[in-house]
DNA sequence: GTCTATACTGAGATAGAC
DNA sequence: GTCTATCTCAGTATAGAC
């Protein structure tokens, strides 16, 4: 179901190097490893509040320091958890993408699927995911400076998308940071969707691209030029088109 | 600045009433404000992180129990806290549309902007409202079961707001719900908002409101009427239409 | 039902020894 | 890097005053 490089429990006996050198203790990067994917394994079966930090370290049979000693809270371990879903999930939107010329409609579709598709199963884990989204300066807020290069690489996958079509330059700005909202939105509600297989996500994902897909060539008509125009601008002196929700940028024409 | 029916600490000295009760202390009411107003004005100048509950117990002059007795919990004081901003927000709004004929892009303005007039100087206090965002089950989720009557009672303000206007009647059902989410949306920005008066924020409005009124004729017009359809459809069949997180409806028809 | 006083539990997080 | 001991604080419990 994952394809995330964890490295797992049998990692550790594999540690012994072909040198017969003294190190018997795992290296530093496998306790990580073993730490998160100890972790992952309770949340997504009892939730992330349910679960202590001392049991992780119990479970993975190291003390609680250790396990603060990687991940300086529990949270930091949902975020890590996260980073490996972005990195599996451009991975693979990647490889599609290589294999054949898809048209857009297609393309989006293959963007949002694969995203839900690994998600799927570990939404008891997501929720977490949002708990400090309205504190900017957290570490750990979704839309905070300290998670911009993660964001920075879940919009690219939708600039991968929307890469070989044919768009005004400035759809083509506003576009990836817009289907990145859009795909927070999904993963809301696909938190709260208790459907089976969460079949009403997809059918939220599905319904929507269609009415993006058949709105866009309208959007690209003279007819919406101005309307366009206004838009960019607004998003520009607000901020918005780099970053979500970003800082002042000192001069509005500099972004 | 604030218009909230807190009693005060001078309330509690007002509380002999002229029969010469036996009544000394405060009455229930005025100690759950005390606690309240106590505990906001230390959120208000520390965060609501950095303050602690024994802090609020002591800085009212009350034990921690008694905090404990009117509050479960420290978030139940902000959430207590956006309660009172609701109502507020919907009192202001009421007055000022019974006292004129305002147009559609007035009574928008006066919607939007009422609501952040209210909130500013409060931005580190509503961070915390957004903790349980992301968990359906929380008692404080913006998002959850357990808030939406507070959630009606934020888009009933929308619902006045485009009471008076002719518009179809597909656009009058979604229109409130969808400026609800707008407004969550404005929030956010808000929140992360640090230009001298949050009057980034205010552009912000002013130009996605100017869009909004701009862009609604054309909606309205034939063209647009199969994509307002399928929309419709897409809504109603997603349970996004009433609520916008919704438990599943049994049959979709019910929505 | 409203409130005080105090003690206790659980868990996130940290310090410092090794 | 890892462990043990410790700290802090939210939240609970209890017993009793009025």
């Amino acid at each position: 179901m994952f394809i995330f490089p964890l490295t797992n429990n049998l990692a550790r006996s594999h540690n012994l190097n072909m040198f017969n050198s003294k190190k018997i203790r795992p290296t530093s990067e496998a306790t990580r490893s073993l730490v998160l994917s100890t972790a992952l394994g309770m949340f997504r079966e009892r939730g992330v509040d349910a679960v202590t930090m001392r049991e992780i370290a119990k479970s993975a049979h190291i003390a609680l320091g250790a396990a603060y000693y990687y991940f300086p809270s529990k949270e930091a371990l949902v975020q890590a958890y996260y980073d490996q879903v972005q990195a599996d999930h451009f991975a693979r939107v990647s490889v599609q993408f290589a294999e054949g010329k898809q048209n857009l409609p297609e393309r989006l579709r293959i963007a949002f699927h694969s995203k839900f598709d690994i998600l799927k199963g570990d939404r008891k884990l997501l929720g977490a995911l949002f708990r400090y989204a309205g504190e900017p300066k957290h570490q750990l807020s979704v839309l905070g400076a300290a998670t911009k290069a993660n964001r920075q690489q879940s919009i690219a996958v939708f600039k991968l998308a929307i890469n070989e079509e044919r768009l005004p330059e400035d759809i083509r700005a506003v576009l990836p940071t817009a289907l990145w909202a859009l795909s927070m939105g999904f993963l809301l509600y696909f938190i709260y969707d208790d459907s089976p297989q969460q079949e009403r996500t997809y059918k939220l994902i599905d319904g929507a691209l269609e009415l993006l897909v058949r709105l866009l060539p309208l959007a690209k008509s003279p007819l919406f030029k101005p309307f366009r125009g206004s838009l960019f601008v607004l998003l520009r002196d607000t901020g918005l088109l780099a970053e979500p929700m970003s800082p002042v940028p000192h001069s509005p024409q500099e972004v």
